[in-house]
DNA sequence: AAGGCGATTGCCT
DNA sequence: GGCAATCGCCTTT
């Protein structure tokens, strides 16, 4: 299986958010590798009143307008991490994808939080290039996933922007 | 220097 | 369905 490579990321946000759905993620502890089938995410882009991106840059916000296929991760009501990857296309100064839910061990993580947890991922990982196979963090390609098998739904948790739908799911 | 708020979660009713 | 927990970041003084 393939490695996503920069061009994977270099393109529509909002593309590639439907793109990543059936995609492994792939985290690498020591010796120990666990792989997660992304199934849940939704896209950010910079002239989008609901990203963090939205108002410029900042040194929080920094990584979104970095490299693409590189990691965002914010805190979350001061307790939650919440992971990102840097997507955009040329034209576009920043922009990102948050992975909101994913099958770890044959289970099924929901939530943004919860699967960072599942996944040890924090703020150390601030930044860090996802198209790398030396990473602890990277992405494989997965079994094509139809369109009929992703739901299109508007973001949750959000106050901006909730018309958008930029949330993609994967059926069960 | 300080205040307000949020791309959340889990527990309570 | 409602709300408390909790803190980094941005804005305003």
């Amino acid at each position: 299986m393939k490695i996503l490579s920069k061009d994977f990321f270099q393109r529509d946000t909002v593309q590639v958010a439907r793109d990543l759905i059936g995609k492994k993620l792939i985290r690498k502890i020591n010796n120990q590798i666990i792989t997660c089938i992304i199934t849940e995410t939704e896209a950010y882009t910079h002239d989008d009143p609901a990203s963090h991106c939205y108002i410029g840059k900042t040194q929080r916000n920094i990584a979104m307008f970095g490299p693409v296929g590189h990691a965002y991760i914010y805190i979350s009501y001061g307790i939650h991490f919440c992971f990102n990857i840097v997507s955009r296309d040329l034209q576009s100064p920043a922009g990102g994808v948050l992975i909101r839910a994913g099958i770890v061990d044959n289970q099924i993580i929901t939530g943004p939080g919860n699967l960072t947890k599942a996944l040890s991922i924090n703020k150390s990982h601030y930044g860090l290039n996802l198209i790398d196979e030396s990473s602890e963090i990277y992405i494989l390609d997965g079994l094509q996933v139809e369109n009929s098998q992703v739901q299109i739904t508007p973001r949750i948790g959000i106050s901006k922007a909730k018309d958008k739908p930029w949330r993609f799911l994967l059926k069960k």
